[in-house]
DNA sequence: CAAGAATCCTGTCAGC
DNA sequence: TGCTGACAGGATTCTT
């Protein structure tokens, strides 16, 4: 579920309590998840000291003293939460665990199991399999619309399923690709390879926008995602198209005027645009 | 090689 | 109220 916005608000939520703690009382419940825990993972944490956190795409890298750092990913339903209160009975769905030095309780709760937890040498990390063939980073100064462009450019696949695609560029996912289009007035099934140059210049800074503004609303929350501390996002109510059908978008009068927001399924998933403005 | 489909798993919600 | 089917923020792996 989680895309860019909400893994870098709960990799900021995690900084903000456990970086410099030591962790004790580490537990696995349950280790067969997207790919399983690695052996001897809890030994690991069990009296580690975190000296550091990084986001990459839609990975929270959680760095241990010594040589190694903890690779997160939520998956679809994935979710952490921290709580002051380490003896309370274990949430559902709760598949690791631990404790800090100052009394808090981490726990990753993922009911779908597509998240994932793994170990990777610090030095390396960007070398992890799962981290190798990611693009850049759409709020880094590397992502142009010339590198878009060079990334789109011959590629007969509509341009949501390109943008989806995180070797064009890492952390988006279905709800910011809509609304990034929909920003950049173009539509989701145009194919790529016909949107390097002005279309280009157009939705590398929409993409951007998109994000930092939903970073600013601690993400979007519906179904599983809290913060870490509980605190709801609330960037979905800034939402223009996605989850929209059929209603007004920011841009147009809205119906009868306009048909309003569609829905198309691409790669058995739902883009949701504006026929109108989007071309 | 590129593109689309199938797949993993569980919870929720709409419709009957 | 209960059952069934569709659908959900992801990303790999398998087929064409």
């Amino acid at each position: 579920m989680p895309e860019l916005p909400e893994v870098e608000t709960v990799m900021r939520g995690l900084r903000a309590r456990l970086d410099g703690r030591t962790l004790r009382n580490a537990a696995i419940a349950r280790p067969d998840m997207r790919w399983a825990f690695p052996p001897g993972l809890a030994a690991r944490l069990e009296g580690a000291r975190v000296v550091g956190f990084r986001r990459r795409a839609k990975y929270i890298l959680m760095r241990l003293d010594g040589s190694d750092s903890v690779l997160i990913h939520l998956g679809m339903s994935g979710r952490i939460v921290l709580t002051p209160t380490p003896d309370a009975p274990p949430p559902p769905h709760e598949h690791l665990r631990f404790e800090t030095d100052d009394g808090w309780r981490f726990g990753f709760i993922d009911p779908r199991r597509f998240g994932s937890v793994d170990l990777v040498a610090t030095a390396n990390e960007d070398g992890h399999r799962l981290l190798a063939g990611l693009g850049p980073e759409p709020l880094s100064n590397e992502f142009t619309p010339a590198l878009l462009s060079a990334a789109l450019a011959g590629r007969r696949t509509p341009i949501k399923a390109a943008l989806l695609d995180q070797r064009t560029v890492a952390g988006l996912g279905n709800i910011y690709v809509c609304e990034a289009l929909h920003r950049a007035g173009i539509s989701p099934l145009r194919a790529a390879h016909t949107v390097p140059g002005a279309r280009a210049a157009r939705l590398v800074p929409a993409i951007r926008a998109v994000l930092t503004e939903a970073i600013e609303a601690g993400g979007s929350s519906l179904r599983d995602y809290v913060q870490p501390d509980g605190e709801l996002g609330y960037f979905q109510h800034a939402w223009r198209v996605y989850g929209r059908e059929g209603e007004a978008c920011s841009v147009c009068p809205g119906p009868p005027a306009c048909a309003g927001v569609r829905r198309v399924v691409q790669s058995a998933r739902s883009s949701f645009y504006c026929p109108r403005t989007q071309r």
